[in-house]
DNA sequence: CGACAGATTGATCCGTCTCAAGCGTGGTGG
DNA sequence: CCACCACGCTTGAGACGGATCAATCTGTCG
């Protein structure tokens, strides 16, 4: 998968580093750069109103942002300090013209995050908040083959952006958590630490709408 | 606008014409054919399991959908009967090798698709239904130069569609309706027309935001 | 080790969903 | 062209889940 995005090595690219809770780059701005994230961990978001705000996606090592051609569409934050590599934007469209894959690449990403917000915004209008964050766990897993493997999770993110991320209060998401651990579903060690138990991960195989709809809903 | 999507008119296509109701492609079929619409309303929509269905989007004519190079990330269904101009991805893939335009023509469509969707979600997320439905009438009015002028709108879709657009019950959405009527903001003809009055326009000239915040909420 | 931001817990409120009847419009057939 | 029928919209009453407000607790970092 690395692989994949070294297509854009052949544009003009350079490293950079942004440090936990640093703006990258705000919904608005012109764009002339786009970024592969290296290490750490990238939100992307939608500010409101009143303080108000959606986070979109939460972004991993070998995840493309930022490739918009004309201005930002939302704004972008490390999450943790971050380490990413930049490409001039002029460049790779420029690249277009002698490589197809350019095009194939970008396309494909595009259509990727598209899909994956298509299927969040699903969850998180159907789904009440337990199951929003067995969802969670689950998307995260497919991200860390770690994760997938032996269920330990160390979450780079603070229980305020997952809350933003699933569009529930803090204090929801604090019962929702407790829930989940009452059951049996997870165990917690300090803020950032939980492991899924064999429980959830016997479940975890088969499909996360089966796993939602079936395990989540009836106490235990 | 319509000059701008004719940058694919080099490649293969041709026309093709789906009735009222009737499914485009559904999700996870394998893409060989996108789409610009030229006369009708299609929804992008993503159905969820207890046959919960969330609409993602609204297509107008000059929009385009369907240029997913792999397969479906989301189900297509003509909302009234629909004409539209068919095109080869294959084919298109191909003229991206003879003209740069094809590129930046995609991901700039594939950018505005995620970030509409992006701040429709922030919006059903953190308003209540009232506002919902003033924001979707604002949208509207965007993708209708005549609407926008005389405040006049004639509604593609019944109301179940717009419900799952706003990720409201039908039921909620009818109250949303009366509120807005009883406030003097619309005016209602039948079951699919309605006008904004001179109140309602007056106001739509600021910010949406501006416009949801500051006088949705009081009581008349 | 100490302090503070972030997380938890409890009590209560409010908006939306749900279930159940009545409409009314728009489309159909006579 | 008009009358009728059916589906979709409307309206009401009640329940429920998440939000809110406020106090306390606890990891994490200096």
């Amino acid at each position: 998968m690395l692989a994949a995005t070294t297509v854009f090595d052949r544009a003009s690219h350079w490293p950079a580093r942004f440090s936990k809770g640093v703006t990258i780059y705000d919904e608005g701005e012109p764009s002339a750069t786009m970024y592969r994230l290296d290490r750490g961990c990238v939100r992307l978001q939608v500010n409101g109103h009143g303080g108000d705000r959606q986070i979109i996606s939460f972004l991993f090592p070998g995840d493309l942002f930022g490739f918009c051609l004309d201005e930002r569409h939302a704004s972008a934050e490390a999450v943790t300090e971050a380490e990413v590599t930049c490409y001039s934007i002029a460049s790779v469209l420029d690249l277009n013209g002698r490589s197809a894959e350019v095009l194939v690449e970008l396309v494909n990403r595009a259509n990727g995050a598209f899909g994956e917000l298509a299927h969040h915004v699903e969850k998180i209008t159907h789904l009440p908040a337990a199951e929003r964050l067995i969802w969670f766990f689950n998307w995260l897993t497919h991200h860390d083959p770690t994760a997938a493997a032996t269920g330990v999770i160390r979450l780079p993110m603070n229980h305020r952006d997952i809350a933003d991320y699933l569009s529930l209060k803090p204090e929801t998401l604090s019962r929702a958590f407790r829930l989940l651990e009452t059951r049996g579903y997870i165990q917690r060690s300090g803020r950032r630490g939980l492991s899924l138990t064999r429980h959830a991960l016997a479940l975890r195989v088969r499909s996360p709408e089966e796993f939602t709809a079936l395990e989540a809903r009836p106490a235990a």
